[in-house]
DNA sequence: CATCCACAGGAAAACGCGGTTG
DNA sequence: CAACCGCGTTTTCCTGTGGATG
């Protein structure tokens, strides 16, 4: 899973053939020039030319979900739709709605699905699609979105629901009592007759007490308004059933939809789009798209690390060999690993990153094996260095096992005979790494 | 085969710290 | 203000482990 230690040097090898090239190709043209501030002209469009002809991307904004405007979202969004990536779920959600159409009233659902599946697009697709649909049929349907994505109390969601139904952006000022909340909130559902359907994003992100909140959606709500409601509700996480109150899930007579995380294939399709809108074509592997999408698929099946993978793959072609291939996109893969691991050394607590040292002091350049005996007291050293009290061997034990857990150091537990029973502690992150990781982390 | 090393790792007690109560 | 409580962390105590060794 981690990158090993001598992989660093391909990277080396990888990029200078062209590097050397390039400064060669420039000393020539440098040197053939008789005056020194024309050849630094000359210097200066060189390097620009050879800056666009590395350049791979068209249009950036593409790249970076977080700064793609609303619009194109949805555009692009729309065109992963007509892609039929997410048919079978796309089907399951409409079938639980049709009875919309015909003037039933289909029950609440709940969406269960991990993160980066498409659950809140999929869902915000199907029902501004079925808005219209049903319009055609001279049916009334309305929805709202509310986000609970950051956590929220029982007010806070009450809150956001009341802004998502009302349209205004104005919070509503704390320390107004609850039940004002609720009557705003039926105010403004009070003109509305047909359907309205509630989609409400994380919804185990309330805090204290879910109940209350959907007691008062499920069971509340719909007496005291006109129109008729259509709860839906999305969660990454499969066991929040259990978590709730059994008397609200009767009344809510639900159906379960869940969404499976995407496969290499779905992957592949959306990367295609990304790559069709933001980069120029022709610089780019098909194998390579294909290489994103099976490791996305093959981690989490998750859509956005997928992006991410192919941005990052894609910085690393520009300031290489200005093509990706899959060679890149191991490299991008590698480094993403290697990132990732140096923030979390980084973000480590001081006796845990104290640990760490210790082992890799103990384990020295050449990756010895050090028994946890070795390791604690170089720790104790260590630690009395930085005047840090040091913890006892138990804890030190439990660090250890964090360590290994997060795939810092690797560490099994072996018998050696009547000379005792212990962990082997062996580093199996580059030295270099760790030691940039430490020093930054203090 | 029993022994025994040098820890692993579970359980419980002790500690520390913010918050609450009489 | 002391006494108390709840909760997370740390220490202390303890039993368990697996194979080389005599």
């Amino acid at each position: 899973m981690l990158p090993l230690a001598n992989e660093e040097k391909r990277i080396n090898t990888h990029w200078l053939p062209v590097e050397i090239g390039l400064v060669n190709v420039l000393w020539k043209m440098a040197t053939q020039q008789e005056t020194s501030s024309q050849s630094t002209e000359n210097l200066i469009e060189a390097l620009h030319v050879d800056r666009k002809r590395r350049s791979l991307i068209t249009n950036h904004i593409y790249l970076d979900d977080e700064k793609l405007p609303e619009d194109e979202r949805t555009a692009v969004l729309r065109e992963i739709f007509n892609r039929n990536i997410r048919e079978k779920q796309l089907s399951r959600i409409i079938s639980h709605l049709t009875p919309v159409l015909d003037g039933d009233h289909p029950p609440s659902a709940l969406v269960y699905g991990p993160t980066g599946s498409g659950k809140t697009v999929t869902l915000m697709h199907v029902l501004s699609s079925f808005q219209q649909v049903a319009g055609k049929h001279g049916v009334a349907f309305r929805y709202a979105y509310i986000d609970l994505s950051s956590p929220k109390t029982y007010f806070g969601a009450l809150n956001e629901l009341a802004i998502a139904l009302d349209g205004s952006n104005r919070r509503y000022r704390k320390g107004i009592p609850i039940e004002y909340m609720q009557a705003r909130i039926v105010e403004a559902l009070d003109g509305v007759q047909g359907f309205m359907c509630l989609l409400i994003d994380e919804a185990d992100n309330i805090k204290p007490n879910v109940d209350s909140f959907l007691t008062f959606l499920g069971k509340t709500l719909p007496r005291k308004v006109s129109c008729r409601l259509i709860l839906v509700l999305l969660t990454n996480r499969l066991d929040w059933e259990k978590a709730l109150d059994p008397r609200i899930l009767s009344f809510f007579k639900k159906t379960d939809i869940i969404f499976e995380p995407y496969d290499a294939m779905d992957l592949l399709e959306i990367l295609k789009i990304r790559v069709e809108k933001a980069l120029n074509k022709d610089k780019v592997e098909e194998a390579a798209i294909k290489k994103v999408a099976a490791c996305a698929s093959r981690e989490t099946g998750d859509a956005r690390k997928a992006v991410e993978l192919l941005a990052k793959a894609v910085i690393v072609a520009e300031e290489s060999t200005g093509r990706l291939t899959e060679a890149e996109v191991d490299l991008a893969e590698e480094r993403l690993e290697m990132d990732k691991t140096e923030a979390l050394i980084r973000a480590l607590a001081t006796q845990q990153r104290l640990a760490l040292e210790a082992c890799y002091l103990s384990v020295g350049q050449n990756n010895r094996r050090s028994a946890t005996g070795q390791v604690y007291e170089v720790y104790r050293r260590v630690s009395m260095q930085e005047g840090v009290s040091p913890l006892t061997q138990r804890r030190f034990s439990d660090m250890i096992s964090f360590l290994d857990l997060y795939g810092l150091v690797t560490a099994r537990a072996i018998s050696k005979g009547r000379y005792g029973y212990t962990r082997e502690i062996t580093g199996c992150l580059p030295r270099e790494l760790v030691k940039r990781a430490l020093s930054h982390a203090r």
